[in-house]
DNA sequence: AAAAAAATTTCAAACGTTTGCATTTACATC
DNA sequence: GATGTAAATGCAAACGTTTGAAATTTTTTT
């Protein structure tokens, strides 16, 4: 019902060839001047619109790019795709985003499927099933069509054309080194699960920076959660019971900062005066809460526009063939009031 | 470089024609048991990938459906996003989404793009300067081809298919009316600007529940406010001077909840003691503030799937005339620490 | 061995657009 | 009037796949 016009419709119209109907408006100047302005004029009246479709399969280009991510609705990883959109869109991109929901199968099928449309490139975050399986197989048909393949936040070295990560290792560091400079001397960690990749880098960024300050390592001070509030409630009573208490705790991440916090007040304890608290993901809750959290800032918008010039890079680059740029972000710790001290 | 193997390539090789080779990799009942497992065991091999956009081209359906949002980076909007892929995604659709960062231009510009790549449906939630201006010229076309056209969270009468939008006013009236039930004689009103549909309808909702509980209007309650946090803060502690101020603020939204609440602690009073406040948009951070916040919930993820419902039941309709369904989705009022009394 | 039936494969058109090359038309020159 | 030149238009192929109808091959029946 009421399909669209096609050049074929206006050629009949005006008892004239396709060609010509083309030319006419693409403005290609072989055109008679009057032709075109009719041909143009009656386009117009008719709601004529390219079909895009058409022309993709003839150039072989659709100008689309596929983007692989766990979820979307997270201040973070929609920052990330803002940030693609940013550099790539103004170009005529246009994103095709597949949410995995962390699933490994849906993955595969998302990239099976992004390959069929012929999108130009891929970013891809991997889901966590993928990363705990270790099973990439599903890329390798995008890097075997060189096909630009791009990680974003978690790096996988096996084949990418690129990758733009967070030094999450690196951010964990200086927390903790701007704990100890600011004079804590026992300091805490709330751990997230290893099996993530971000929590690990975590943590070792936290027992590298004691170590380097010559700090004994206390495994009493390293407790187990996941990222959520809830899971850090209980391991801080805990943690708050020990007859040699901390002085400050490094969180995984924001959430569960804010359960350690909620624990502190509740057994009367000053932030920051008696414990600090530093966080990670610097999530928009930081600045509000009271006291406000220091936090770790992960350049979402920035890593995904990075990851973009890479695709560009390469799309447009001579030659293809060992091109691979690994960039790695520098989180920026971002000093509030719960880590305040003169 | 690298092209990827086609159907005529396979047929090719196998001296066979391409009709041959698709009705083998489609498991075609009339092909030969034994050319049939042979041409798929080749295809599998060399990596065959069927081409979508060509039959996108034959099958005029191209299975992708155009979002155009004013921002992505956002908890509500991607909310509503997540909601839309929720029920598209398993059905094969692919979402398309544009970002106008609420530019009409842009807006205009994507609409047509959509409409060139054969999107089959388009769901919009029209920037700001659209609303403003009141142009919805560049929708003419989508209507026209009978497109399922869906306008989500901001609605326009004209033309669309059907909308999604939320009760803003009854989610205001909600709240304030809480605040009265609770005890508040004196209710403050922080107002986003009028010319944003959502700032003035919770505006109504607050004047029209006052009105119905038989309270004055009292135009030195209501403070002109834009979105922001700082926005709130000076004309709060103006508020606060008032010989006869007020017992509580209900904010357009959370952001200006928060600046209040900062100048009201600042200020030595207590929450909700002496002060109720309420916010809207139920934000993450609103639970975690410390009083948490009453705030108005807006089921995002909900109207997303809402919306996506609408699309399906038009686009597999019989008759597809008169179709037009309109949802006005209920917030939720969520009542925390902020406002509580016993 | 011929004819009929069944099984398998091929042909050709279609989707909408672009583009190099060929053809037609219009006009000027001798 | 014939010829040459320029301007405008048309032809046909291409992109990759599917599919009804036709053609071919194989198998069965007489």
């Amino acid at each position: 019902m009421s399909r669209p016009v096609t050049i074929k419709d206006i050629a009949k119209k005006f008892k004239c060839s396709p060609s010509t109907v083309s030319r006419a408006l693409n403005n290609h100047p072989v055109i008679n001047e009057d032709t075109r302005r009719n041909l143009q004029e009656y386009a117009r009246k008719v709601g004529y619109q390219r079909n895009q479709v058409s022309l993709n399969l003839l150039n072989k280009k659709t100008a689309s790019i596929g983007v692989v991510v766990p979820t979307i609705n997270n201040y973070y990883e929609s920052a990330i795709i803002e940030g693609i959109d940013a550099v790539l869109q103004p170009l005529g991109y246009s994103l095709n985003i597949c949410v995995t929901k962390e699933q490994f199968l849906l993955e595969q099928g998302y990239v099976e499927k992004l390959l069929s449309n012929r999108v130009e490139g891929i970013f891809v975050s991997v889901s966590q099933e993928t990363f705990d399986a270790g099973h990439y197989e599903h890329f390798e048909s995008v890097y075997n069509r060189n096909l630009p393949l791009i990680f974003i936040d978690r790096e996988y070295e096996g084949f990418a054309v690129g990758s733009v990560t967070i030094d999450d290792y690196q951010g964990a560091f200086t927390a903790v080194e701007h704990l100890i400079k600011t004079g804590r001397r026992r300091i805490a960690h709330l751990r997230g699960p290893l099996s993530m990749s971000v929590a690990e880098q975590r943590f070792r960024g936290y027992t590298e920076c004691l170590k380097q300050y010559g700090f004994e390592e206390d495994e009493s001070l390293i407790i187990h959660t996941d990222f959520k509030v809830e899971s850090a409630i209980k391991p801080v009573y805990q943690l708050l019971d020990l007859p040699n208490k901390p002085d400050a705790i490094f969180c995984v991440n924001d959430q569960t900062a804010i359960g350690a916090m909620k624990v502190i007040r509740d057994r009367g304890l000053d932030i920051p005066g008696e414990i600090a608290v530093a966080g990670f993901d610097d999530s928009p809750i930081s600045g509000y809460i009271s006291p406000s959290l220091t936090s770790v800032a992960r350049p979402g918008r920035q890593l995904g526009m990075k990851a973009a010039r890479i695709f560009l890079d390469y799309q447009y680059a001579e030659k293809k063939e060992a091109f691979s740029e690994h960039i790695i972000l520098p989180p920026q710790l971002v000093i509030r009031e719960s880590t305040f001290r003169e």
